[in-house]
RNA sequence: GCCGAAAUGGCGGAAUUGGUAGACGCAGCGGAUUCAAAAUCCGCCGGUAGUGAUACUGUGUGGGUUCGAGUCCCACUUUCGGCACCA
């Protein structure tokens, strides 16, 4: 028998083990269509640099997972690759004057190493990075396709625009309404930009929500939202004294009788034309204009208006209704313009009441002559009043009439309308891949770049300095020429999300150098678990579903739907300190570094940094460089090896959970893997692979032997359906608790506990690869825990109980336990529960009005005073 | 503002289908070991009363349904995530 260190070393076996594995490419995915496939995937993350824990926690699951579903039997693929496209990658640049590239590919090289050194299962002859041309070439080529099949288009929209640095800004650079580099007060200016139709894609994408059930249902609840179909009316007004109309969408079509003025956007065609000969207008719509267009910013923010002076005809009662412009409407939304019903819309209700519009109330509830409008709008469905012929009508009824009524008169038609809006993928950035579209420059024709030209590579060797991509600066990178004619590229770049919505059928095939994927690829497809970030329950996973239907609808894929089974994991959260320095800022402390000080109950009473500086404790936040409480994954391995990392991150809490970070957390995983590397060491180093001979087991080793297998039972199914890590981990902890307070050495005790270990070793496998690679071996298996072991299978006579526990309640009150044999009858527990003197306290002298039982578990005796 | 979640001891959490509230871990307290400490091992650990058996009470707040509610229903409060150019 081998020798091993009596004490736990992860320093000393994890390399090692890391090293086998990769030179074993034992990960490597072979296709082989006689054997059961498992793809499990995760979000592939962006190479900002370092690893931080968000990552560490997302890829830990996503291994967990893997590793049971190969111990299980499958043919498992887990790939991982690179979102190396960005903003952050320019922002370095600029600070550090170097190429976009040079840093990403550094950064990937960096955090490869640190995967590495998690002892994630992957693929890593899979591995893509998405700013390689040899991956954006067929995005660019399907984005041809798109095109082809009328799935592309050109539309003006808005965007923030810094009129000092000329340049378009991204959200997240617009602080406070001004320029995060100049500090200069931003616009918002139209301009032309390329979207992708994925509106066509609506009815499929809401309607194939309800096949995905193995998606937690807030992200299909999230998901149908945001589609957000809604049934209504698409009604044309006409302007008095004017050829011009004015289109509005409604979905409260039974309110219509209630319209007493139209609200339209500052880029409204009739706003324009109004603003011709009104200074004080034109003013107003400027200002419009520079306002936010985040929804966020938009429904919180103060609403405002201003008369056009035009008055819009209602086509039923012949009111002229004045058409405001309005900050709250936005031309990119629905028709830019809304009817306005103060009565029974809030919105509406505090407009008019603002600028004194009239309020006509047409709806009232069930049971009311009228609603009560005088502190807000009455919103509900209700019956119709005020209304003319439509009166006494229901929602129902009053929809249908009014609609086929403006319909007949041919105002108006019935309209299906989503929230959804077109994908604009168009960056006016340098470091994303080139939209591969040209100019003809004689005749102004817009053409996709001919595929034999594809890719379409970035320059490289460029000067970033965060005004103009140096894309719009570079003739001789625009300057091009289509079949003999001048043409002038597009420098506008793909939104990085382009890129995410197919990583995942390249990881089936990374090196086709034929197309975006090849046959293999429908072997692995679709992927069976995906696992990532709850922030990404929208927009990410809806773009990769439309990407992957209109895959489908090129003939590249076979299935509907690309992701079976989603995990969206919480957020990794730290302990907060900062204090207040001279100058009155806040100046954050690593939690790693303050010393804190608690009460007996355990609250932080004060806390020190090592300067002494008093911090105070801002509570358990999201890690973040800004708060300075981000604990880099690294640190924690040296010190304790990433089989604890992973093993703490498992066991915390649930994975759709935040994870509180907490260092004796920390500790106390690392206690629990050197508890079990001592004590299959002892055991080992005093007994070798002995067979169990089950019937000569007495009471107390049948009792841990029948809890053994109830654990095996509770973490496959907690591990594979659940997806309670936390609680799978809980329960070998508490099998190993059992056995070690066994404390016996015959023969038959000895043989329950090697069963014991190596179902144990088995089962932590997935969790904590490393010791479980180097605990199986000594417990004398052959091969390899990687290549030769099966997940344990719980015995069936195990599983049967050895007595029962009957709670037995009166009046829903626990009064006593009582044992039962396995096959006692209900008439046998009720006689041992009757006997029990505590049952018998509180149930004497009193009328016994009924008795519940629940098989096998609870007794109840409802008793009268 | 809209959409989506969460709330249980000192803390993270467990309780899977309406059936023993607090598994497991952390912290704390007591003890063993030690010259001492660390490490390790054993015990205790929601609150109130009681030596104890036990009784009462207890899952964010207020109501409700039920033999029985952390779990279901209604109304609220607080915290967190997303809101279309951060990824």
């Amino acid at each position: 028998m081998a020798t091993y260190d009596v004490a736990y070393n992860p320093q000393e076996i994890e390399p090692k083990v890391q090293k086998h594995w990769q030179e074993e490419h034992t990960f490597h995915a072979k296709y082989d269509p006689n054997k059961e496939k498992y793809y499990c995937l995760v979000m592939l993350p962006y190479p900002s640099g370092r690893l931080h824990m968000g990552h560490v926690r997302n890829y830990t699951i996503g291994d967990v997972i893997a590793r049971y579903q190969r111990l299980l039997g499958k043919n498992v693929m887990n790939p991982i690759g690179w979102d190396a496209f960005g903003l952050p990658a320019e922002n370095a640049a600029i600070k550090n004057k170097a190429q976009p590239s040079d840093w990403t590919y550094d950064n990937i090289a960096y955090m490869k190493r640190q995967l590495k050194s998690l002892g994630f299962a992957y693929d890593w002859d899979r591995e893509i990075a998405t700013c390689h041309p040899e991956y954006y070439r067929w995005e660019q080529k399907f984005f041809g396709e798109l095109y082809k099949r009328g799935l592309v288009y050109k539309k003006v929209s808005t965007v923030n625009w810094c009129p000092n640095d000329q340049t378009v800004l991204a959200n997240e650079q617009v602080v406070e309404g001004r320029c995060w580099r100049c500090d200069a007060k931003v616009e918002l200016r139209e301009m032309p930009q390329w979207y992708l139709k994925i509106t066509d894609y609506a009815e499929e994408l809401l309607k194939d929500i309800d096949t995905l059930e193995g998606w937690p249902e807030r992200v299909r609840t999230m998901q149908r939202n945001w589609i957000g179909k809604s049934e209504g009316l698409e009604i044309t007004f006409k302007i008095e004294g004017s050829d011009e109309t004015c289109t509005v969408y409604t979905t409260r079509p039974d309110t219509f009788m209630g319209v007493t003025y139209m609200a339209i956007s500052a880029n409204h065609p009739l706003a324009k034309e109004a603003c011709v000969n009104n200074k004080e207008l034109e003013a107003f719509c400027q200002e419009c204009r520079t306002q936010k267009f985040a929804e966020a910013d938009i429904s919180t923010m103060e609403k405002k208006g201003m008369a056009t002076g035009f008055y819009a005809i209602h086509p039923l009662n012949g009111r002229k209704v004045p058409v405001m412009v309005a900050n709250f409407v936005i031309m990119d939304y629905g028709t830019g313009a809304v009817m306005a019903v103060p009565a029974h819309d809030q919105r509406d209700y505090e407009f008019a009441k603002k600028y004194n519009l009239d309020i006509v109330h047409v709806i009232r509830p069930q049971d009311a002559d009228k609603p009560d409008i005088s502190k807000e709008a009455y919103v509900e469905h209700g019956i119709l009043f005020n209304s003319g012929e439509f009166d006494g009508l229901d929602f129902k009824g009053a929809f249908n009439a009014i609609s086929d009524k403006l319909e007949a008169m041919g105002v108006a038609s019935r309209k299906v309308n989503y929230r959804l809006r077109d994908w604009c993928i168009s960056r006016q950035r340098y470091w994303g891949a080139p939209i591969p579209m040209l100019t003809l420059d004689d005749t102004g024709e817009i053409v996709p770049e001919l595929d034999e030209n594809l890719p379409v590579k970035l320059p490289s060797d460029v000067t970033i300095d965060g005004v103009t991509s140096p894309l719009k600066t570079d003739p001789a990178w625009y300057k091009t020429t289509y079949k003999g004619r001048s043409a002038t590229r597009e420098t506008d770049t793909f939104d990085t999300f382009m890129e995410s919505s197919w990583y995942f059928a390249r990881y089936c095939s990374p090196r086709c150098t034929t197309g975006m994927i090849d046959e293999e690829a429908n072997y692995w497809l679709p992927v069976d678990q995906y696992i990532g970030g709850i922030e990404h329950a929208v927009l990410h996973l809806l773009y990769a579903r439309f990407f992957f239907k209109t895959m489908r609808d090129c003939g590249l894929v076979k299935a509907d739907e690309p992701f079976k089974r989603l995990l969206c994991q919480g957020m990794v959260l730290a302990d907060a300190f900062y204090y207040i320095n001279e100058q009155g800022a806040r100046v954050y402390v690593s939690p790693l570094e303050a010393k804190v000080k608690r009460d007996d109950k355990g609250n932080i009473i004060e806390a020190f940094d090592k300067d002494g500086h008093t911090l105070v404790h801002e509570g358990m936040i999201k890690m973040s460089k800004s708060k300075n409480n981000g604990i880099d994954p690294e640190d924690m391995i040296k010190i304790y090896g990433a089989d604890t990392v992973r093993l703490f991150m498992m066991f915390a809490s649930p994975a759709e959970l935040t994870l509180e970070w907490r260092q004796s957390g920390v500790e106390g995983a690392n206690r629990f893997l050197k508890k079990l590397y001592s004590q299959i060491a002892e055991f080992t180093s005093k007994h070798g692979k002995v067979t169990l001979d089950v019937s000569k087991l007495d009471d107390e080793l049948l009792k841990l032997r029948h809890q053994l297998h109830t654990t095996i039972e509770k973490v496959n199914d907690d591990i594979g359906r659940r997806q309670t890590f936390n609680t799978a981990i809980a329960a070998i902890m508490e099998l190993l608790n059992a056995t070690a307070k066994l404390n016996r050495d015959d023969e038959n005790a000895v043989a329950l506990r090697y069963e014991i270990y190596n179902d144990v070793v088995l089962m932590l496998y997935p969790i904590t690869p490393h010791i479980c690679y180097v605990l199986y071996q000594m417990l004398g298996n052959e091969g390899s825990i990687d290549n030769d072991a099966t997940w344990p299978k719980a015995d069936p006579n195990a599983l049967k109980d050895l007595d029962l526990l009957i709670v037995v309640q009166v009046n829903g009150k626990l009064r006593a336990r009582v044992t039962v044999a396995p096959d006692a009858s209900e008439d046998e527990v009720k006689k041992i529960a009757f006997a029990n003197a505590d049952v018998a306290r509180h149930t004497e002298g009193k009328e016994i009005k009924k008795v519940i039982y629940v098989k096998g578990r609870l007794l109840n005796i409802v008793v009268g005073k």
